[in-house]
RNA sequence: GGAGAGGUGGCCGAGUGGUCGAAGGCGCUCCCCUGCUAAGGGAGUAAGGGGUUUAUAGCCUCUUCGAGGGUUCGAAUCCCUCCCUCUCCGCCA
């Protein structure tokens, strides 16, 4: 959510800089409504402030002992009016916030220019990308001949987008989820372990609701919850309607959790294998941070996440996403693409954004300012670090050899029962 | 699922339909006193929206006592529905 008071002072501002993000925002049309709410407003609240105020003489004279009959007939003609006045001024108020609630964050300054992500710039590259002097297979077909990964027994169980893992392979996706969420607790991030269902309030606080609950798996029976897209839901959910210390700030959070996705508008993209499907595990990094330090974080959990693909030994590289490929949310957002062998590029693997405070403004999430004594909205940020299906997908891709097995990582070793090497069963 | 108790400010906790945004306490801030510390005395201290304004200052105003409806001139207080917490019973990984 924007601030009420910049879109209320400055729509044209606001306009111009949604523009950057493609989105069309008619500040003339939001500059007439916000009169109609003014007038509308000032009226029902004199209305109000009288009916107030009558009203309180009236509870003084019938503790006088004086006849109040007479001061409540005057009254008589005052709660029509004020149930019209505020019945108008709801509706344009529901008009409003309706317009509101569709907006998308303003962007960084610095968030590049672009239509699209052909438009997103890249950063820097890092890592070497393997010699793989031999046919190189993708993951489905290394995770087949390694009897690991199931894709029909997915279709079967459940349907399209879903896939079971068995054996080493399954193993090793439970390794890297282990090993990423100590590293990042070794560095001072505190482990949570949260709700995969959530209400519609909290998909309302991180911005999926009301505007893309398309994407969501929605439960109605016997509750009216939804299942998580991600776990930067439930996590930055946690400060909602809550006014934080500031000497516990950044809270940095890390949570390994299922998301699940209806991927709608998808089809027909990446239906082979494991990159997207309607369920996948994800370490996500959050911080809820003071807004003078949001910035310095969101470079601080880039880092997080880049050592992580470092420790893996992966080849990837650090995207700034422009104008046409950002989220809702966010005002700048960094993501992490890992180099697949098979697909000869590079995938996204981690998205790492600041949202500024538009997702503390939406669910209430302040801090007390030591300097005023005052609440104010607090910056969160959310990114994976990093996604465990897509990594297991790089791992499998990067670290296969001629003879159709797969080396472990040295990092991961350890978590796989010293386990070196995968090779097709028996 | 059954029976009962309860949801009030940063926290705890009072509150008979009217002068209650709400006693008291804790915490916090400022001041005083005490030659350090501890203790003591005084004052202040909820949030959100709108208007005015250069202003996140002041002033005016509206809203908020779990949520949503209702009764009433007037609701923290009365009525209805729902949610949540706690205790006991039942069921259960």
């Amino acid at each position: 959510m924007l601030d009420p008071r910049v879109l209320r002072n400055d729509p044209e501002a606001v306009a111009r800089q949604l523009a950057r993000r493609g989105f069309v925002f008619d500040a003339d049309a939001y500059r007439d409504l916000d009169t109609r709410r003014k007038t509308l407003q000032t009226r029902a609240e004199e209305l109000q402030a009288e009916r107030n105020q009558r009203s309180k003489s009236i509870g003084k004279a019938k503790a006088a002992g004086e006849d109040i009959e007479p001061l409540k007939a005057a009254v008589a003609g005052l709660g029509e009016q004020l149930e019209a006045a505020k019945a108008e001024l709801e509706a344009v108020q529901a008009e409003q916030d309706a317009v509101r609630e569709g907006l998308p964050n303003l962007p960084d300054p610095a968030m590049p220019e672009g239509h699209d992500e052909a438009d997103n710039v890249v950063l820097r590259e890092v890592g070497d990308r393997p010699h793989l002097d031999f046919e190189i297979k993708d993951h489905v077909a290394i995770g087949e001949h390694l009897a690991g990964l199931d894709g029909a027994a997915g279709a079967k169980i459940t349907g399209a987008r879903f896939t079971v893992l068995s054996g080493a392979v399954a193993r090793l996706h439970r390794a890297l989820i282990t090993y990423m969420i100590d590293a990042h607790v070794d560095v001072g991030y505190t482990e949570l372990n949260v709700p995969y269902i959530v209400n519609a309030d909290s998909l309302y606080g991180t911005g999926q609701l009301p505007k893309f609950g398309d994407d969501l798996f929605r439960l109605t029976e016997p509750a009216d919850y939804y299942l998580i897209p991600t776990a930067e839901v439930p996590v930055t959910n946690m400060v909602r309607d809550e006014i934080v210390a500031p000497e516990r700030l950044p809270l940095r959070y890390v949570a390994h959790t299922p998301c699940f996705r209806a991927e709608a508008g998808a089809a027909g993209r990446d239906v082979r294998g494991m990159i997207r499907q309607h369920q996948f595990e994800k370490v996500e990094l959050i911080n809820i941070a003071h807004p003078d330090e949001s910035d310095a974080c969101h470079e601080a959990m880039v880092a997080r996440a880049e050592a992580v693909l470092a420790g893996l030994g992966l080849a990837y590289r650090v995207v700034d996403l422009c104008g046409g490929d950002i989220g809702f949310a966010a005002a700048r957002t960094y993501d992490l693409e890992v180099w697949l062998p098979s697909q000869n590029t590079y995938r996204e693997i981690s998205s790492i954004s600041n949202t500024r405070d538009f997702q503390a403004r939406r669910m209430g999430a302040r801090y007390r300012d030591p300097e005023s004594g005052k609440p104010r909205l607090l910056h969160t940020l959310n990114g994976s670090g990093v996604a465990a299906g897509r990594a297991l997908v790089a791992v499998l891709e990067n670290y296969q050899q001629a003879d159709g097995t797969v080396r472990v990582p040295d990092v991961l070793v350890p978590y796989m029962g010293g386990l070196e090497v995968i090779a097709a069963p028996g």
